[in-house]
DNA sequence: GTCTATATGAAGATAGAC
DNA sequence: GTCTATCTTCATATAGAC
């Protein structure tokens, strides 16, 4: 690790707390209701200060996504380097992680549908090469789960990607959390219904 | 059925009409996104005239949300009507119909998170009343099932609910659909992972 | 009830001094 | 790079004539 001038060190902390920032506003009430406003005031900086480090609201965004990908990519080396017996364990692990995040407010949900912000995200090459590391290596314990009969071959892997990804922000998590039950107690439900299913066995 | 007086006949149908277009919208950009110049200019009159039929772009939302709750419900009637052998069966037709109707582009989307919206339609008594007449109906299903053996009890039934609920906006019909697969195609897959999970039994 | 025209406010982004 | 002050755009909502 190369060690940066003290100058750099102080920008990237700064940089660091913008994006905890935006971390937190897009978890708690998603992009579109997020302003450049708050996020400076939360951060403690003037709205222009905001703009000397990021282009736009668009940027900070995929900065905070780009964040999180590569803590997914951490957790999945974690993962790896914990010795689970199949890549079946392996996976269940990844979801908990993710769901573990959302419930702790730390996961940053993008509305599904925006047409500026999905643009942005895929004239990203850092994002999308990100994106595509995390599915690589999702997919491959997937297919590897699938040919040891752990995970269903009823459904093509793609799918079970999609569906593994979507766990991530499931809404299920956040009303059942208000519901008023424990979070590990929500996790291990949606857990039970993901993976074994609604119908009985 | 009292006949309505033709004033109030062609009322309803312009009424219809505008929240067809609010239901696209809904839809396919989000509450967030749609605008009271988009819908106005879609419906063909001006945007204050919405203002003579609903009070608020909130109102709108609500009226939207109201009468795809009374299509459940008349979908509810013609499951019932059809004779379905277990209960869980009729789940299965209900999730199949939501499922539909988003692939259609017909399901209006309401992001979790927003304030605004989400405290106009908490105070929608004719809402409320409707998403608790067919909470209730769903619930009665789910428990039958559960008490029949076959639904898992492995989780409380409030947990089985939401996790249908959820399907409904579920954003891997969205992505599989964009990949290039068809409807029936998606919903099978998706069907298959909600009712029978993705580890192998 | 429908229209045109406008009030009002919010939010993304920028100018320019320090 | 940080600030204050401002520009610009756009969207909700309303005024007032017909």
């Amino acid at each position: 690790m190369a060690r940066l001038p003290f100058n750099q060190q102080v920008r990237q902390a700064r940089e660091d707390a913008i994006v905890d920032a935006v971390n937190r506003q897009l978890a708690g009430k998603g992009f579109d209701l997020m302003t450049m406003d708050e996020v400076a005031s939360e951060v403690g900086i003037a709205k222009a200060s905001l703009y000397k480090h990021f282009d736009s609201k668009e940027a900070l965004a995929a900065a905070a996504m780009k964040r999180l990908l590569g803590r997914a990519q951490a957790e999945l080396d974690r993962i790896e380097a914990q010795g689970l017996p199949t890549p079946l364990a392996r996976l269940e692990a990844v979801v908990r992680w993710t769901m573990r995040v959302q419930l702790d407010g730390e996961m940053p949900s993008l509305p599904s549908q925006n047409s500026s912000l999905r643009a942005a995200l895929m004239a990203d090459m850092a994002y999308l090469g990100q994106l595509m590391a995390v599915s690589e290596r999702l997919g491959h314990w997937i297919t590897e789960a699938q040919s040891q009969g752990q995970i269903t071959t009823a459904v093509p892997a793609e799918v079970v990607l999609y569906t593994l990804f979507a766990r991530a922000c499931d809404p299920v998590l956040g009303v059942l959390k208000a519901g008023g039950h424990a979070p590990d107690q929500v996790i291990e439900w949606v857990m039970a219904t993901t993976f074994g299913g609604l119908a009985t066995r």
